[in-house]
RNA sequence: GGGCGAGUUGCAGAGCGGUCAAAUGCACCUGACUGUAAAUCAGGCGACUUCGGUCUUCGGUGGUUCAAAUCCAUCCUCGCCCA
């Protein structure tokens, strides 16, 4: 995997990134002669982006570190569409302030990941609103329409998919790849714009646009992209029990992100540390090799590291301190999820599953009381044995009371 | 515009007048075993509950019936075929 004489394919390889690319060779030439410019699409779904998207960042990150301009894209534009990859059913349509507001919020996600500026590598943030709003319709169909053949369109896996399965394919979604491929042919003409990468699943849409730009444009343009990450069972990435794994903090706490890390599955360990992390490839292939219980060292500079990265040092820091005590020495961390209570109110009592459903521990009190007599729900540590049970001030150690739900879900109740 | 078919609890997908909160699979949660892992096994998986029940759900709305996810009408959405 050291054939390539440009470092950022050497670094991509052997991290982990390549799927597929369209030419490695050329694509290898010219990130060795000098700086390129890569950019990689983001949807305005939703207002933070999840694990999911944190390779395609990653990507990002290793192409401006290796010395080239990473654009992060904002698909203001194409969100408007919807991308019929990977889903039976069309999009839900969002309007033009939702999206405004997704987008803003999401750009800061990337403020970690990347240095932002004007300089010849610093990253840019650009929204395909600003092209693709303006279009008209007509000279859109003439200049670019015609580069496209509904015969390939229909060999689009997305579309077949679709077909197949006799899921309907709106003619709006059908657009999705056209705009995509002229995204790539605007960028190279804006911000002489080279490289799009991404996830596998993108792999048909970065063709169209490779080969929109050599039909409109004559110019070489390169497709590069990642494999879908999976953990090793088989699951997509970015599911807990409180849900997706949102990198906005608002959305998912520090502590909660380094968990998701600490929880890894053992043989996804040195995958994802060089995937998800900055560390050098002989340390990583060192932790890789622990084995039994040792691995899980590796797992904790595997949280670590990616909490660091995404909320830094210091939170992850606390994230891994509460971590500490609250699993390898049964205490009690302070970064764990508070609720308060009225001093009153706690006075009076409470019963348990109303406590536990506030500490969102539970979504219901039948949730919090089949949690109960399956032995979950622990109280201060201690098995809840009924639900009957009444919770007082009484119960306060050092002001606290713990709770929890199995053995990872924790919260903590004060008076306030 | 015409003909046919479909819409069920997170997803897939049974049910086709009472025994239906609704089979089964996946996902998810908890327990046991462990290493905050995986695999395996066990339990759970609409809401409320004085644990006897009560209430809300099967695209929408109105009917028929003692009784409807199941029958009828109508509307909406989607698919297939024809125009």
């Amino acid at each position: 995997m050291t054939q390539f004489r440009s470092e950022l394919l050497q670094t991509l390889t052997a991290r982990g990134y390549l799927h597929q690319c369209t030419d490695l060779a050329a694509l290898d030439a010219k990130a060795a002669a000098g700086p390129i410019t890569g950019y990689i699409g983001f949807d305005a779904t939703a207002d933070s982006l999840h694990v999911g998207s944190l390779v395609q960042i990653m990507m990002l990150r290793w192409l401006q570190r290796t010395g080239h301009k990473p654009v992060a894209l904002m698909g203001g534009g194409t969100t408007k569409v919807g991308d019929p990859s990977g889903r039976d059913e069309t999009r839900r349509l969002l309007d033009d302030a939702a999206i405004a507001a997704n987008i803003a919020s999401i750009q800061r996600s990337f403020m970690p990941f990347l240095t932002f500026g004007d300089g010849v590598t610093d990253a840019r943030l650009v929204n395909n609103a600003d092209w693709l709003d303006g279009l008209r319709y007509i000279e859109f169909l003439r200049d670019v329409g015609r580069h496209f053949t509904i015969n390939r369109m229909l060999a689009m896996d997305s579309v077949k998919m679709r077909l197949e399965r006799e899921q309907p394919l709106t003619f709006l979604e059908f657009n999705y790849m056209i705009l995509q491929g002229y995204d790539f042919v605007e960028l190279h003409k804006r911000h002489n714009c080279t490289l799009q990468l991404g996830g596998s699943d993108q792999w048909g849409n970065i063709v169209q646009g490779v080969e929109l730009g050599r039909r409109m444009s004559e110019t070489e343009l390169f497709g590069f992209t990642c494999p879908l990450i999976t953990t090793a069972s088989g699951a997509k990435m970015g599911k807990t029990a409180e849900g997706a794994v949102w990198l906005k903090a608002e959305r998912l706490s520090p502590y909660n992100y380094y968990q998701y890390w600490r929880n890894t599955e053992d043989a996804d360990v040195g995958r994802f540390l060089k995937l998800f992390t900055d560390m050098p490839l002989d340390e990583i292939a060192r932790l890789e090799k622990l084995e039994g219980s040792e691995i899980n060292e590796a797992k904790k500079i595997l949280a670590l590291e990616t909490t660091t990265l995404l909320h830094g040092r210091d939170a992850a820091n606390e994230a891994a301190e509460t971590a500490k005590r609250t699993f390898e020495q049964g205490g009690v961390g302070g970064d764990l999820p508070t609720i308060l209570i009225p001093p009153a109110e706690l006075a009076a009592g409470i019963n348990v599953c109303a406590l536990l459903t506030r500490a969102k521990l539970a979504d219901s009190n039948g949730e919090a009381r089949r949690l109960i007599s399956g032995g979950g729900a622990k109280l201060n540590d201690q098995k809840i044995e009924n639900d009957k049970v009444v919770v007082t001030d009484q119960a306060l150690v050092d002001g606290i009371i713990k709770l929890s739900a199995g053995k990872k879900r924790h919260a903590l109740v004060k008076v306030g």
